[in-house]
DNA sequence: CGGCCGATTGACCGATCGGTAAACCAAGGG
DNA sequence: CCCTTGGTTTACCGATCGGTCAATCGGCCG
């Protein structure tokens, strides 16, 4: 079989099955039993574990951050391409519902793990901060650092805890319905922010 | 040595592994040996493993709940009382720093770990949702449950994603300062919501 | 002192983990 | 036709996991 093809069916047997048990549940053995592949192709093809994890987690980086810049580029005034910006986010994140899950689970798990996503998770929060600096106050509890840990925390918070909460929500909270009634919050409460912080000036 | 002193010990140690490198990295062994105390005498005072886990979880449990219920019970109006509320929740986390990350290590290990905590965060949901019952809408965008998830997602995201944006945010983020920032950031939300509930009667 | 009992210990179990080494297999080129 | 090469397989390694068990310790009571 291709180089490509086995690779393949290893990254995305690796991505649910981390998505599904976190690092350390997700062993070797049992991605490649997924994947229908040999044990040792796995190493054969990444290295080690670890290295297969930070392929799965690449494929994401460049998705997520160029659907953000995109969004970013569109044209309007700064409270538009916010909007744009937060759809970009959520449709992102419910477009491939295991990612939050698995930064989740890495973060959660060991200090080497941690480090995988840290370096992703930087470079973004420090494109968000820039993007916000114009409009919001230097230092202080109206930092633009504050409101990015806000937002992203509503909208991965949210697919997080999903499963969690999905008893007492009702609705299935990942059904369309509830994903668009989500989104519609998330506007309601960007526009709460800018309103009250445009009020302030 | 007396029952309660070795139990209180592993627990202990349990409960800060658990938070450093989640359910898989905290072996028996390393508690065991955190706590100072021969491994065999983790099973003869807590059954298993996820038992122990539960006990762990059940410390907490109680305490947070009841600083919650305590925080709204205080005079005032509903206003007041919500930033009570808010105040007690993000005491409690920044109080118990490795209860935020322990239930996420918990959420992102298997299934079986997040039944672990489904439980305590379900009577959270409800009681929290019940609280705002009053003055959201029903359903849709600005149903209780929306802004429970924003909230408890706002607070709990900031603590467990703290180590990893800590080279991005400058100063340590559970530094005193930077906690007083935060919790201030918090309030600010509560009032721009507030704000715009109220408006859109 | 003798015996009892709860707490503690060390030795051990089968299972599973990430990772390795060598053999094997099919296709392609000289 | 043989030999190379990249992909694949089988068998195996040491380490560690959660958990068990019988032996042992140390007070306390009669």
């Amino acid at each position: 079989m291709a180089r490509h093809e086995t690779s393949e069916k290893i990254l995305t047997a690796a991505d649910a099955l981390l998505a599904e048990v976190g690092y350390d549940g997700a062993s070797v053995g049992r991605v490649a039993e997924r994947a229908g592949v040999n044990k040792a192709l796995v190493f054969y093809h990444f290295e080690s574990k670890s290295k297969l994890v930070e392929a799965v987690l690449a494929r994401y980086y460049e998705a997520h951050q160029s659907a953000l810049r995109q969004a970013y580029d569109t044209k309007g005034d700064a409270r538009l391409r916010i909007h744009s910006v937060v759809d970009a986010y959520f449709k992102f994140m419910s477009e491939h519902r295991t990612y939050p899950r698995l930064v989740l689970g890495l973060i959660a798990a060991s200090d080497e793990a941690r480090a995988m996503v840290q370096d992703n998770l930087l470079s973004l929060f420090r494109w968000t901060t820039e993007m916000l600096a114009d409009i919001t106050p230097n230092g202080g509890p109206l930092d633009a650092r504050q409101f990015y840990s806000t937002f992203s925390g509503m909208v991965t918070g949210y697919f997080t805890y999903a499963p969690v909460i999905a008893d007492a929500w009702g609705d299935d909270p990942l059904a369309p319905e509830s994903l668009s009634a989500r989104l519609e919050h998330v506007h309601w409460m960007v526009d709460a922010v800018l309103d009250r912080l445009e009020a302030e000036r």
